[in-house]
DNA sequence: TCGTTCACG
DNA sequence: ACGTACGTGAACGAT
């Protein structure tokens, strides 16, 4: 991946940078207008003065050298009918696509093989997890459309597309793999939904009726699982009281009791051994659990239970590249595997081969390592990064 | 070099 | 009483 590269269209971010320019200037001007002065926007202390003396408007929240000015802050101001955090914010959006960006990456472009050149850091990410940086590829925006379309970006080369290949839901297989829990093996067997069937045991309400509103509170909660749970911590990402998420939490563990219990054993093997390992034997030492602060133990046990659950993840999708890249050397078709972005592979094929392509790196990436729960794979491809979704 | 912020899975 | 979800990398301003 790293000496293949992976190509840009130039002029694409050329016109890119020159709109953002344009709406940049426009936001500024309003923002100085609601300021009453001009003012380095991109300065946290002269944001901060303009914010918290000048308009007096409230603090949320602190960092160590003084107010906060984040955007779950800047949300919060707006929301009180402030109009210069909104500004703030599309401005702090737009800045960050151009400067990290669309200005960013054309300069990366290599003269002799006209493509950019990532590194793969294999031992950066202390669960087994690959690192990209120089430029980092695995942080390219997906999450708003004006980010996401910095994707169309991306293109492969002549007489080629893109295929992408994502595993669906693999860090939350892979707690039902190691849990052995039969309610959460069911859910993954039925190929269902596996949100919807989390709402449906937590709310205790049929599949048929899971709202919407009940369906995003489950989401969330799986993530807040496999991150290592916290009621402060899930009540925030929530928008609920601290009483309410711990609520949530004790009728989740109390449906999926074997997860509940794995997980206390992964905190019990790092007092007890020191360590806890993914599903290849790659282990993650935790001394913090040794700490006589709080917070730091905490973290400590936090990490305990993440790092099993993240780092197997790690450790079938690099046996998933192993098993494609032999696979590809053999039919030896130009195809080439450009990027992988944790639980996503990114290739460029001759146009031709798409559908054929498409099918073996499915078949390697759902069979790279059986679980007591089926692997599953989507797919995409297109002109551009962009279209693979 | 550090702190803050924000992009991703 | 305190602080508060896992894993990363980059840009920017301040020091």
């Amino acid at each position: 991946m790293e000496q293949v590269g992976i190509a840009i269209d130039p002029a694409f971010f050329e016109e890119t940078s020159q709109k953002l320019e344009r709406d940049l200037r426009l936001i500024e001007e309003d923002i100085y207008k609601e300021a009453g002065e001009e003012f380095n926007i991109n300065s946290t202390p002269q944001l901060r003065e303009v914010l918290f003396e000048k308009l007096e408007l409230p603090v949320i929240k602190k960092t160590k050298t003084g107010p906060s000015t984040d955007a779950s802050v800047l949300e919060e101001l707006a929301e009180q009918g402030h109009r210069i955090p909104t500004l703030i914010l599309e401005y702090r959006q737009l800045d960050k696509l151009k400067s990290t960006y669309v200005d960013a990456l054309p300069q990366l472009v290599n003269p002799d093989t006209g493509r950019i050149h990532s590194s793969f850091n294999q031992a950066v990410a202390a669960t087994g997890r690959l690192s990209s940086s120089d430029p980092n590829l695995q942080n390219i925006p997906i999450r708003t459309e004006v980010g996401a379309e910095l994707r169309k970006g991306f293109v492969p080369a002549d007489g080629f597309r893109f295929v992408s290949a994502d595993y669906s839901q693999i860090e939350l297989r892979v707690l039902a793999h190691l849990s052995g829990d039969e309610t959460f093996m069911r859910a993954f067997r039925s190929g269902a939904d596996i949100h919807r069937e989390t709402a449906a045991l937590v709310f205790e309400v049929d599949l048929d009726d899971v709202t919407a509103d009940m369906r995003a509170a489950a989401k969330t909660i799986n993530f807040a699982t496999i991150y290592g749970i916290g009621p402060y911590a899930l009540s925030k990402q929530l928008g609920t009281s601290v009483q309410e998420a711990k609520t949530f939490i004790e009728s989740y563990f109390e449906r999926l009791p074997d997860v509940r219990q794995y997980l206390d054993r992964q905190i019990e093997r790092a007092y007890e051994e020191g360590y806890v390992e993914t599903l290849a034997g790659r282990r993650r030492y935790i001394p913090e659990v040794k700490s006589k602060n709080y917070n730091i133990r905490q973290f400590g046990e936090r990490a305990a239970t993440n790092a099993p659950v993240q780092g197997s993840a790690a450790d079938i999708i690099k046996i998933a590249m192993i098993d494609i890249h032999d696979a590809l050397d053999q039919r030896d078709d130009g195809t080439r595997m450009l990027l992988q972005v944790h639980d996503e592979l990114l290739f460029e094929a001759p146009a031709a081969a798409v559908d054929e392509i498409t099918g073996l790196i499915t078949e390697r990436m759902e069979g790279a390592f059986e679980l007591a729960v089926p692997l599953r794979v989507e797919t995409g491809s297109g002109a551009s990064w962009y279209e693979c979704k």
